[in-house]
DNA sequence: AGCACGCCGACT
DNA sequence: GTCGGCGTGCTC
């Protein structure tokens, strides 16, 4: 493999030396032990007693020495058909595990997440006749071994020589005469090797630019690019080349995307481009391909890998660049477990093996846009469309004059749209950020509202699956046939509109469009969503309904109308990032409309057309929302000015977790430039069953934050099933 | 994460 | 009188 010299030698432990193993569990720390008879490097697999029972670690080190040489135990043993984990993955580990407060061993366990992928390879070794057979001293016996290897499929060892009646001696003979190769039976799968010399489409001279400039970054070490172009500009493309590129030098690639299972028609895009797909990363994968894919990507046979956040703690022993697509996308942050943000650890992984990072978005996080107007970042401009393409009109419908009628969630702005679409032939897509039919449930004769018995959320009436779901914890019920407060009978009137009642509506009043519904609960899987994906895109759809899932990247070059139901949806709830983060999802389903010949429209329908988020999407004014943005966060010192750590206690009972809340926050240490607020209720006050409270820490930019946490969590001991979650940069209002 | 140790309800 | 529930604590 060329440029293997990437990785830095691994340092060597000798028989009977002390080294620290880090086990993939939620400990304090690596535990020390006793190299056996073999030596071991940094990073290799071992087997190490723990209590009564056999764990499998990673050496991680010289040993620490603070456990007494007398308890210290030997490695049982070193697992020979895996690679080391390479030193950029360690450290990854290391420092994705100091910045989010994780034990070490729980960030290990992310990159050890297939089991499997360590147990030897299974099946026996198996003898075949080499090609050519090469010169050797000739005998009767070799001859008759000769002939059956020729003649039967691959046997082992011991089989050849019975069915050739000769001694087991001849056939290893044979094999270390080089005329017999032996193998393992189950080979690994083959995997398609990306076509590089294979011509690349044409560039527009924009595209052809930034591609130049990504890959000359390939060879200079560490840095970041962001590629920021507007949607339907061609991304995707330019880092293609990029790709090539990386590839051609013998290196790996991965390239992190949202939604991967979603994502049939970027995999079309690379095939189109490479010859062959990608491998792929996701936890819809099966257990087989996981383990195979695991293990190539460890072997570096997998030289691109197209995957979800878990993607970057793959093994990769050979990196040579990392792109983030849609980097905005909050689908990068990981909130349970280990807290941790995909993209920025994505720049951190690239930090640490010395290679460059794409962050591509036509939306890019304010976090990004900063990190590039303080030149931590370079930035790469795609102002165009691609092939001579428009960006779509978009306007604002003030519900307030034009509402529709009572009951309905189509205004007649919008309905004469979907009109004149219908009647031009082309397609139009409906969005709203709603699963389901209705949101909330009521009894009508005493207004008492159907909700979940183990979260704080109102009950999703769900009526395609014929059930009242909760979105939190997956609670779902039939439809009670009487009230569970009043005991009236009189029924339930359904409020709000979910996608599921907005596609009723349309289809209502155009029953002649073909019309589907895409959410992630009627697209399962990968393939259900690639054929509403491929249906919309060959024009056997005139009409899409769907929620976020079909904002993501795809282009229908047919589609021309996008029609937003309820576009001050994401504003409510004081959350930080409401106005960025509606702002960047209305750009996206925006960025669908009219992106081949026919100009694309989009109508957002609003309360408030006056809201910047509003106002910057009719003007097309992204980059003054977001420095209108940019400066209420450095007025208010929130991030990215400021830093911001969420701490959410969780518990079995509301008044012990109080108390021990109340405990916290008399023991939080006082620190210039830390602000503890709370407790306070969570967002989602009770949340499957366990009751929940949160502190809000703000730190000034320059603090040292961790450190800080870390004294104030050893501080306190929860008791009685109380958990303690950090969320170092939280992003969402959990 | 496992697995053991340790204190309170329904059984032979 | 025991068998067994899962709460708490330890594993180099």
């Amino acid at each position: 493999m060329p440029a293997a010299s990437a990785t830095p030698p691994h340092p060597e432990f000798s028989p009977g030396s002390r080294i620290a193993v880090l086990l993939p569990l939620p400990l304090a720390g690596p535990y020390d032990y006793r190299v056996g008879p073999e030596p071991v490097v940094a990073g290799d697999f071992v087997r190490v007693p723990l209590g009564n029972r056999e764990a499998v670690g990673v050496v991680w080190g010289a040993g620490q020495g603070d456990v007494a040489e007398t308890r210290l135990r030997a490695i049982a043993g070193r697992i020979e058909t895996a690679a080391p984990l390479p030193e950029p993955l360690r450290a990854l580990v290391d420092w994705v595990a100091a910045y989010t407060l994780a034990p070490p061993g729980a960030v290990l366990k992310m990159a050890m997440s297939v089991p499997a992928a360590l147990e030897p390879v299974r099946g026996p070794l198996l003898c075949r006749l080499a090609e050519p057979v090469p010169e050797l001293r000739p005998s009767a016996a070799r001859a008759k071994v000769l002939e059956c290897a020729a003649q039967l499929p691959p046997l082992t060892a011991a089989d050849l020589a019975r069915e050739s009646g000769v001694g087991p001696g001849v056939v290893s003979g044979l094999i270390k005469a080089g005329a017999l190769i032996v193998e393992p039976s189950s080979l690994p799968p083959a995997i398609a090797q990306p076509d590089t010399a294979r011509p690349g489409p044409d560039l527009s001279p924009d595209q052809a630019r930034a591609a130049t400039a990504l890959r000359d970054s390939l060879d200079r070490g560490f840095s970041v690019t962001l590629l920021d172009g507007v949607t339907g500009s061609g991304k995707t493309e330019v880092y293609f080349e990029a790709v090539a590129a990386a590839l051609a030098a013998g290196r790996q690639v991965l390239v992190l995307l949202p939604e991967i299972a979603l994502s049939t028609q970027w995999l079309d895009r690379f095939s189109a481009r490479f010859g062959c797909p990608p491998s792929e990363w996701h936890s819809e994968l099966g257990d087989a391909r996981r383990r195979d894919t695991w293990r190539a990507v460890a072997a570096g046979r997998a030289t691109v890998v197209v995957g979800a956040r878990s993607a970057l703690f793959l093994p990769f022993p050979n990196l040579g660049l990392i792109v983030v697509d849609e980097e905005h996308d909050g689908a990068f942050k990981q909130e349970d477990g280990v807290c941790y943000h995909a993209r920025d650890m994505a720049v951190v992984r690239a930090r640490l093996g010395a290679i460059p990072v794409v962050l591509a978005s036509a939306t890019p996080a304010l976090e990004t846009v900063a990190n590039v107007q303080a030149g931590r970042y370079r930035k790469l401009v795609l102002p165009d469309r691609h092939a001579g393409a428009a960006l779509p009109t978009i306007a604002a419908v003030d519900l307030r004059r034009h509402p529709p009628p009572r009951g309905r969630w189509l205004g007649p702005d919008l309905v004469a749209a979907l009109t004149e679409t219908a009647a031009a032939g082309e397609q139009a897509m409906l969005y709203l950020n709603r699963r389901g039919y209705a949101p909330l449930t009521l009894c009508r004769a005493c207004g008492f509202r159907l909700r979940c018995p183990h979260c704080t959320a109102w009950l999703v009436e769900h009526r395609g699956a014929g059930r009242l779901i909760c979105h939190h914890c997956g609670y779902a019920v039939r439809r009670p046939d009487s009230c569970p407060e009043c005991g009236s009978e009189e029924g339930f009137t359904a409020c709000g509109p979910g996608v599921e009642r907005v596609a009723e509506e349309a289809a209502l009043l155009f029953p002649d469009l073909r019309q589907a519904v895409m959410t992630s609960d009627t697209c399962g899987g990968p393939a259900a969503a690639a054929a509403l994906v491929g249906a919309m895109a060959e024009g056997r759809l005139d009409l899409l309904v769907g929620t976020q899932i079909v904002a993501k990247g795809y282009h229908f070059p047919r589609l021309t109308l996008v029609g937003v139901i309820d576009a001050d949806l994401g504003l409510e709830g004081g959350d930080l990032r409401a106005a960025e983060r509606t702002f960047q999802l209305l750009s996206q389903v925006a960025g669908r409309a009219g992106r081949a010949e026919r100009p694309g429209r989009v109508l957002l329908q609003t309360w408030q057309p006056d809201h910047p988020v509003m106002r910057a999407l009719v003007a097309g004014d992204r980059d003054g929302f977001m420095e209108r943005e940019a400066d209420m966060r450095r007025a208010a010192l929130m991030p990215p000015f400021g830093r911001l750590a969420a701490l959410i206690l969780s518990g079995p009972e509301p008044d012990p977790l109080d108390e021990f809340a109340r405990r916290m926050a008399r023991a939080a240490p006082p620190a210039p430039g830390i602000d503890v607020l709370g407790p306070a209720p969570a967002p989602l006050a009770l949340l499957r069953g366990r009751h929940r409270r949160r502190f809000l820490i703000k730190a000034a930019r320059g603090v040292a934050l961790q450190p800080w946490l870390r004294d104030w969590l050893g501080r306190v001991a929860p008791a009685g099933g109380i958990r303690v979650q950090v969320d170092v940069d939280p992003t969402g209002f959990q």
